[in-house]
DNA sequence: TTGTTATATGTAACCGTTTACATCAATAAC
DNA sequence: GTTATTGATGTAAACGGTTACATATAACAA
């Protein structure tokens, strides 16, 4: 590989003028100019940036962090976050925190070793006060994405989780329902919480009562889907719409309501949150939030680079979750009630 | 930022012994270790990663570019290539290369300047000319992914996509249909040609006419499939079944098949290629090949590895398709042959 | 003419590591 | 008792860029 060395030799110039010629930043005459620029060209050269990092202390590169790097929802953000990233002329050095508490440290301590010029964040397991400690020790640019910290305001790219809760919960009560359970994620998590905020308000709002019996925590996975409804069948306390936490977690409820012998949405009404690419292909196709990630993830990397070029934050940091109403839920006409599902969930136990 | 030699003046020693405890590549007495252990706890001191790869000339990076980063194909391969390269104590710097040769050649420069320790390249418009000069020119080992390229054999990590073809469409013969249209991607595309290449085969194995009337190239897209199946029809060849050359042009098929009035099991079958997660959820599931990208994902990791360090490569670099049935196919039982289906498909025209 | 200013270029220090080489003491070998 | 050998450490030169500062030349004003 032929160095800036090499290039001035062979135009005939110091190595100070080379740098010029790439960089632009200091007047060179036409001439020598050209000079360089053939030399380049026929070396075939290419700036080292690890020797530019090393002496800017800066990498042009912008680090992220993900729960994982497969799946609808990650995808999403990553592409989008890609795309943007390459529009302002920097680089995507994306990591994957496996959930896990260690892996996150680790992934973030590799990224800042690499002198990112800024953080972007999506990560489960680090708790607020992690982040906000992380924010005072390094002085590279932090951004959260789909996540508030309240001590990390300017810093945050969110969704409003509460207002998602509660219009797909109002959604449920404008068909009919008045028994409606939640499977919520877990409530360690904010984002759990706010969508179980929405939930009691949208009851509240109604004039219904808040059941706890009617409210369990599980983790965000199908699996844990199938499993929540189990523990809501056997409490006997009725319901004829679940409300959960995530999409996968509606796939799960709903395979395990069939086993019982209930049918979706004939019987009971199920709806999820995320709208990933699948919930619109099975069968019922589900009514669910739509969490704008792509545009989160646009917005993520404009707000890290004018985070780390000091410039005044322009980028939209709040955003609105969207009710999308598909198949998994059906208006009830209030003559046909709720009442034939309570006689048959009865029947079923 | 603390720097080694803070570490040093504070543990008392030289930067050379600090660099030696770091890298524990050179023998340091048990009390100075110690001391110097300490001083970097104190410090917090994070080694700079650019400082490291300029003197050592190795990143501990593997470079990817991939055609886009969403989408559940090439979600797959990223998440498990990430698993291995961490398993492999080195880092995934990820691109995306756009589908446009310009953006792939950028991506590619950039990760070169970079200094990558290789490149793992899932790359569509760049030719088998330009990843061989590629090769050529730079010393920085090169894995292709899902590719197979005769002059850069040891490099490819890649599926028998003349297999798959052959498996699918004999599937298809299997259940009794002997007019089989085919729906390819764009035949400057190696694995395209394969996959059509497969499907002549098990039809002449058959015994059955390879008929061109009843071929046509399309895009790998959604909208590409309906269209040509739009071509398909205005044809006038009849047909009982269709061999896509992947997934996403198989849900255009359908849907389009749909709207002639086609029903698809029942009056034509369709098949794709590829498995995506999508495949097995759709109404009807389809009938595929499934392709062990993730698999490939991680031996392309271990194979980047094994050439940067120079080891024996040992990673397995051919990887063979697999047929999976779904609900898109049916077996047609010899008395209602599919007799009826042409005249139906006669009539709609 | 002389002093001032702007433009073009070169010199060399610096960024934070690694590592070849040198030094020195302690131990082993004869 | 001298000489290798080994182990622990230090010195300083890379790695390939950037950039503050110095210098030289040309243009301009007084």
């Amino acid at each position: 590989m032929p160095t800036i060395r090499d290039v001035s030799r062979l135009a005939n110039v110091s190595v100070a003028t080379v740098s010029r010629v790439i960089n632009a930043n200091q007047p060179v005459s036409a001439d020598t100019k050209a000079r360089v620029v053939a030399a380049m060209a026929e070396l075939g050269y290419q700036p080292n940036s690890n020797a530019k990092a090393l002496a800017t202390n800066r990498s042009d590169i912008l680090g992220m962090v993900l729960g994982d790097l497969g799946g609808p929802f990650f995808g999403d953000l990553m592409a989008q976050a890609e795309e943007e990233t390459r529009r302002l002329k920097r680089h995507l050095l994306v990591t994957a925190g496996g959930h896990s508490r260690d892996i996150e440290l680790e992934a973030i301590d590799f990224l800042l070793r690499r002198q990112v010029d800024a953080l972007m964040l999506h990560v489960d397991s680090l708790t607020d006060a992690d982040l906000y400690e992380l924010s005072t020790k390094t002085d590279t640019p932090i951004v959260l994405i789909n996540r508030y910290v309240p001590d990390l305001h300017a810093h945050c790219i969110h969704v409003n989780n509460e207002v998602g809760g509660e219009l797909i919960t109002r959604h449920l009560i404008e068909q009919g329902h008045e028994a409606i359970a939640c499977i919520t994620g877990p409530l360690y998590k904010g984002d759990s919480r706010g969508r179980l905020q929405g939930y009691r308000r949208a009851l509240e709002q109604a004039g219904l009562p808040y059941v706890e019996q009617r409210v369990v925590e599980s983790d965000y996975m199908e699996a844990g889907g199938s499993e929540a409804i189990e523990r809501l069948l056997s409490r006997k306390t009725p319901f004829t719409a679940v409300v959960c936490g995530n999409d996968l977690m509606a796939f799960g409820a709903i395979r395990s309501l069939r086993l019982h012998g209930f049918s979706v949405p004939q019987d009971i009404d199920v709806t999820g949150y995320d709208d990933i690419v699948l919930s619109s292909y099975v069968e019922p196709s589900l009514t669910t939030i739509h969490v704008p990630i792509g545009a989160m993830g646009v917005q993520a990397a404009r707000l890290a680079v004018q985070l780390a070029t000091g410039q005044r934050p322009t980028a939209q940091q709040a955003f609105e979750p969207q009710l999308v109403v598909r198949g998994s839920t059906r208006s009830r006409s209030s003559d046909q009630s709720s009442q034939p599902m309570h006689s048959k969930f009865v029947q079923q136990q």
